[in-house]
This record gives C-alpha cells, structure tokens and sequence, in this order.
DNA sequence: ATTTAACTACTAATTTATTAGTAGTTCTAC
DNA sequence: GTAGAACTACTAATAAATTAGTAGTTAAAT
C-alpha cells in the first residue's frame, strides 16, 4: 500500500470515518482553518489515482469511498511502529502499556479478559 | 517535543540507537543509496535547532547526542497512534497488539502480573 | 610539501507536498 | 434569463522537506 502524507491521511481518516463522502462533507469534518475546495479536490484526486478511494458519480458530483480498509492501513502503520519503538520485543511493548497507563480495575480486567478469550479462540 | 519529518526521525533512530555518533556513523548505518554527507549534515543541524540533538566539538569535529529521550519520543507517538486508530481506548490498543502476538501461556501469566503489581504499586 | 579525505559553514537546487487560481458547467432561485 | 453557489477539469503557485554544491580548513599519508 502507498503512504500518505499528513494531510493524505487527515482526508482519509474522515472518510473512513464516513464511510462515503462528498467533498464539501469532508471540508465540513475539517478543522479550522479550512482549506480552499480545489485543495481538497486535489489531494482526493491523488487519493483515487494512488487506488486508496474510488470514486462514483451521484448526479453531477462525485461521492468517494476507501478501496483500501481503515483496518489494512492500520495494520501497515502499526507493523512498522511496533517495529521502531519496540524492536519487536513483545515484553518490552506490554511493560510499556502496563507502566504508562493507569488503569481501572475494570479496564484492568477488560483487557485481561480480551486476551484470554482471544487466547481460546487460537489454540 | 517538535514533530519530525521522515528522514529526521530515521536519523533519530539512529543516533538514539548509537547513543554518540559523528555524522559518519550515522551515513554507515543508513541504507543505500546513501545520501551526500552534507544532506546529513543538514538534517542534523535541523534537529540541533529543533532541540532534539545536542553538538559537541570532538577534536574538531562534531559529535551528536540525543537531548530528547527516545522514551519521550515514543509516548508522544504511541499516544497519537492510541488517538488516531483505536479511538483513544487504550484496552482497544492493547488487545490489537495481544492478538497479532501469539502470545505463551506463560507470556500471558507474566504480563498480568506485570500489570497487576504495577497497579498495586501505584494504589 | 603536496595530495587526499573528511570535515567545516554556508548556500543553492531539487523534489515532494500542499494550496489555490482559472475557466467552464450545472442547478436553483429570483 | 441572469445571478449565485457548488461543482467540474486542469494548471499554476507556494511551502516544506531533502539533497547536494561551493569554498575553505585540518590532519594524515606518500
């Protein structure tokens, strides 16, 4: 998959949020200041050309959607970080979490729960 | 702490790695094609003035070392990625990392008694 | 003692990313 | 029917990031 740039990915973030969008519902979910039309358009026509959005004409204008899925980009983002900041060492990672957080007794025991059912379902 | 563009951070992790590097050890540890000497030279005076590396003359040359920890480059990361993929649930974060790991029994029991005395440190 | 390599500081060029202008179309409302 | 808003496709300008050139210094090697 290609990267995206900063504002590549800001675009994307809102239409996987949306599911499917115009580009006036994605100026609309940007923050101030908002950028011209044309600059939106632009890095959407990107977007289609890099083959992470498709496009379909609703009428006269066009409505966009993701190809790619939130959650294959996340897992391309997330080997690569996994990766840089914890040199694949899995303890290393869960130490972090564990110090960093201060969890609840309920968060606690939500998560301890997550991975041990996750566990069951592999073996 | 200042945002790094992709070549700064990949020169941090570098230098965070060697702890001390000239700039030529940083050049021998990047990937080919390697860049111009002065293409390094000039990122790293960029991160000097951004306040992630400090200089210091060695006979007469300069020797690199971090003054933001990789620790605290890390965080603010990993708390971006929370934000950015996982909605800010940190339990979110943490069973997608459990379930791409195949994690032991005994991996697993230690993790929990990791989290575990952490929070009985902390109460 | 002169050549070479690695450095210095500084500047300039190139590439990539981002923003937005121009010109023309369609639709809606007065 | 004409004014305005929102779009189209295309192009151009600007900004940010990256690469590398110039000129001069130092140290070591033949």
């Amino acid at each position: 998959m290609e990267k995206l740039t900063k504002r590549e990915d800001q675009i994307m973030q809102i239409i996987w949020k949306l599911e499917k969008a115009f580009i006036r519902d994605v100026i609309e979910q940007l923050p101030e200041p908002k950028p011209h039309y044309n600059s939106v358009a632009t890095i959407i026509k990107i977007l289609v050309k890099k083959g992470v959005l498709k496009s379909e004409m609703i009428g006269n204008t066009h409505q966009y959607s993701p190809v790619v899925e939130f959650e294959t980009y996340r897992d391309d983002n997330l080997t690569n970080i996994k990766k840089k900041f914890f040199g694949n060492s899995f303890p290393k990672m869960m130490a972090y979490f564990a110090k960093e957080e201060n969890l609840s007794e309920e968060e606690l025991s939500e998560l301890i729960d997550v991975i041990k059912s996750n566990k069951t379902k592999k073996s």
